[in-house]
DNA sequence: TATGTCACGGGGCCCGTGAC
DNA sequence: GTCACGGGCCCCGTGACATA
């Protein structure tokens, strides 16, 4: 007969509270599923989820349903941003085009835009984007029309930047340029304008941007 | 009765940590 | 560097229960 030595009955007692270590596990799991089907119930028409025993599988779906309704897409940014930033290029060559607008007052109708950015809010991740490619003392740049970046190439490479900070732990904050990867080069982005138009601006003009 | 869902318990894997 | 250990977690088999 063997007597168990006190590191067995060690041994056994943790064996003896595994299942209660595991029930205490499979209980917070329980707890907050019942907690989100309850706020779940306040927002969505889901009758199922009155059901206090809705299946765990039905709580899961609904709030995936819900993150996915909550999020624009990011092809309607796009067109929205698309949108906007044309008008604003139209605008902008109105001014450059028109002959009876003296220099400083060009620059005070594009300044002037600049005060409805806030309309043209672009989502976090677009502007760290815009942080790593300018700078983060970049603000208001004296740079010519032709960087006015397209839509499409902000939202590739935001895209590319949040695709990569999720695959951190979550530990990193994605707002230091450093932690993302290097800006896609600038694509020659076809604006209106004439050679002279681009060094007038060069010269004398803040261009305002969207998103910054 | 067949099927689906759930809770439970045990085995084992992964990863962080400390000792060497 | 590596080895042992512990904690957290996942997976699987099993039985209970509800429902069509």
């Amino acid at each position: 007969m063997k007597i168990p030595t006190e590191e067995g009955a060690l041994k056994n007692v943790k064996k003896l509270l595994k299942p209660l270590v595991e029930k205490r596990r499979r209980d917070r799991i329980n707890q907050n599923l019942e907690r989100l089907r309850i706020l779940l119930l306040e927002i969505l028409p889901n009758e199922k989820l009155r059901n206090p025993k809705v299946e765990k599988a039905e709580i899961l779906e609904s709030t995936v349903q819900f993150l996915k309704a909550r999020s624009p897409s990011a092809d309607h940014w796009r067109e929205y941003q698309a949108g906007y930033q044309g008008c604003f290029q139209k605008v902008l060559h109105f001014i450059q085009a028109n002959p009876d607008i003296s220099l400083e007052r060009r620059a005070v109708l594009v300044g002037s835009f600049s005060s409805f950015t806030s309309l043209c809010r672009p989502s976090p991740s677009l502007m760290v984007a815009d942080l790593v490619e300018t700078g983060p003392s970049s603000g208001l740049n004296p740079v010519s029309a032709a960087t006015v970046k397209t839509p499409a190439l902000t939202q590739s490479s935001a895209a590319s930047s949040s695709s990569s900070s999720s695959r951190t732990t979550g530990q990193k904050s994605p707002d230091t340029a450093a932690q993302l990867p290097p800006p896609a080069p600038l694509s020659t982005s076809k604006t209106q304008e004439s050679p002279e138009d681009s060094v007038l601006l060069n010269q004398n003009c803040l261009v305002w941007r969207p998103w910054s």
